[in-house]
RNA sequence: GUGGGCGUAGCUCAGUUGGUAGAGCUCCGGAUUGUGAUUCCGGCGGUCGUGGGUUCAAGCCCCAUCGUCCACCCCA
């Protein structure tokens, strides 16, 4: 036997029995975007690496060890993205949708990225990102984690994930505080973590949010960013509060929230759960201002976030949160004997699935006896069985037989659509 | 990239101090003729992840390697 090829590790397989649930997760976010007005776009999984260099930042980790780079057959540097932001903003301003507009899009579709694989992180991992451009004032921040709540409200989450806000001010402002808070933390080197000590100096901002005790009782009397942030900022972030609070959206203000990718300024937020281990962040994202510009477009405000499938599915799953509609289930199962009952079948099949009705119809095929297609109906879950034999051809009859109760009726070929509309 | 757990039939797993493999489910067939979920009987199915090593003998011990899971790091 020759040797299985298998999947590259970290990408998964999307079997069957998952797919539905996909589906089920997909038009739910599809809906709730189109009604407030986001469109959908689509854009190549592959993207010239200087985009997401330039986009993501050069320093990151996903850029400095996250890709999958690789040459063209014409020695371009192609990568896989990892993200979905800086390909939306190269996809709509290449397309001139930017200039002096306002433009609400979604798009889902997979990442990649190449890191260690765990519960709820995968190197081939599913996105749905939200972005708004072309409005810099703080009610689109608002629009967009009001649609996000809006979201999970449909999905039954909204009391098992938690927001987390923050203001990470203007460039300029976190620079100035990431100098004060290096030259602090200078001081006290030998009293954080090893992790830490390496951060100092590739990105100190992340200190913060180390679980190291020492280290984080130097950081009791650290800087604070919120003591750099200008008057803009802050009156930007406060206008934003004020509206969630104006629509009932419950948040904490989590000052130790930075974000890993460079192009974030102001508004930044994140969606956790304390369901799924490690990985507790659901769906994140802020605003990024200067990101059409430093990828080559005109300066135009932008807002978005994104949220992993992947990790959505699993809280939905631990939670017991997909609806039994969302599930594949079959309605009707055909079962016929004979030559002649198995064109009677098809012409029934195809009787039910030309109805609107939308039901799920499985004709069984590869014959056998009663006894063994009545056992494949069983196994269907079908909660109407259809049986043909060269009786009711004769009698151009077919008996219905209702799996849950075990009743079974004889009902006339012509009457069975609306015998079975009546039944299910 | 770092650390730890695990890898035995299609699936879930058992396998005692090393003596060349088992259960349940699934699948197929049967318990009288054209009717499923219970029950009973029988059958198919494994070079025990892979490659070395120790031993008279290895699923069990040692080394390597791959895969997987969890955590760190980082992120959705």
């Amino acid at each position: 036997m020759a040797r299985k090829i298998q999947a590259i590790r970290g990408m998964n397989d999307i079997l069957p029995g998952q797919s539905s649930v996909w589906l089920y997760l997909e038009k739910t976010v599809a809906d709730v975007v189109k009604s407030y007005g986001y469109q959908q776009i689509r854009f190549p999984i592959v993207e010239s690496t200087d985009l997401f260099k330039r986009g993501v930042g050069e320093t990151t980790d996903i850029v400095e060890k996250e890709m999958y780079t690789f040459e063209d057959r014409n020695g371009e540097s192609l990568t896989l993205r990892p993200e979905g932001t800086a390909s939306c903003v190269r996809a709509a301003d290449q397309a001139g949708l930017l200039f002096n507009q306002v433009q609400r899009l979604w798009y889902t579709g997979p990442m990649f990225r190449y890191e260690r694989p765990q519960k709820g992180r995968y190197r081939q991992f599913h996105q749905i990102g939200v972005e708004a451009f072309g409005i810099s004032s703080a009610d689109i921040d608002a629009e967009l984690i009001i649609l996000s709540a809006r979201l999970w409200q449909k999905l039954g989450l909204l009391e098992h994930v938690e927001l987390q806000l923050n203001s990470i001010g203007l460039a300029s402002e976190r620079e100035a505080f990431k100098a004060a808070l290096v030259e602090y933390l200078t001081e006290f080197k030998d009293q954080l973590d090893e992790d830490s000590q390496r951060r100092l100096t590739t990105n100190p901002l992340r200190i913060l949010d180390s679980k190291d005790e020492s280290t984080q009782s130097v950081l009791q009397d650290a800087p604070n960013l919120e003591d750099f942030i200008g008057e803009e900022s802050q009156a930007h972030f406060e206008r934003l509060q004020a509206i969630l609070k104006a629509n009932d959206i419950s948040y904490v203000i989590n000052h130790r929230l930075v974000r890993g990718l460079d192009y974030y300024g102001k508004t930044v937020f994140e969606w956790v759960t304390t369901h799924l281990g490690a990985q507790a962040t659901v769906c994140a994202g802020g605003r990024y201002d200067g990101l059409v510009e430093q990828l080559g477009g005109k300066a135009t405000p932008g807002v978005g976030f994104a949220m992993g499938i992947e990790r959505l599915i699993l809280l939905l799953e631990t939670l017991d949160l997909i609806p039994a509609a969302a599930k594949f289930s079959t309605d009707i199962f055909i079962v016929s004997m004979g030559d002649n009952a198995e064109l009677a079948s098809f012409v029934l099949a195809e009787k039910l699935r030309e109805t609107d009705s939308g039901y799920v119809v499985l004709r069984h095929c590869g014959g056998g006896n009663f006894k063994n297609q009545m056992k494949k109906a069983d196994r269907s879950e079908a909660r109407l069985t259809l049986i043909i034999g060269q009786d009711e051809v004769d009698q151009g009859v077919c008996q219905v037989k209702d799996m849950l109760t075990g009743e079974q009726e004889t009902c006339a070929f012509d009457d069975v659509v609306s015998y079975i509309n009546s039944k299910l």
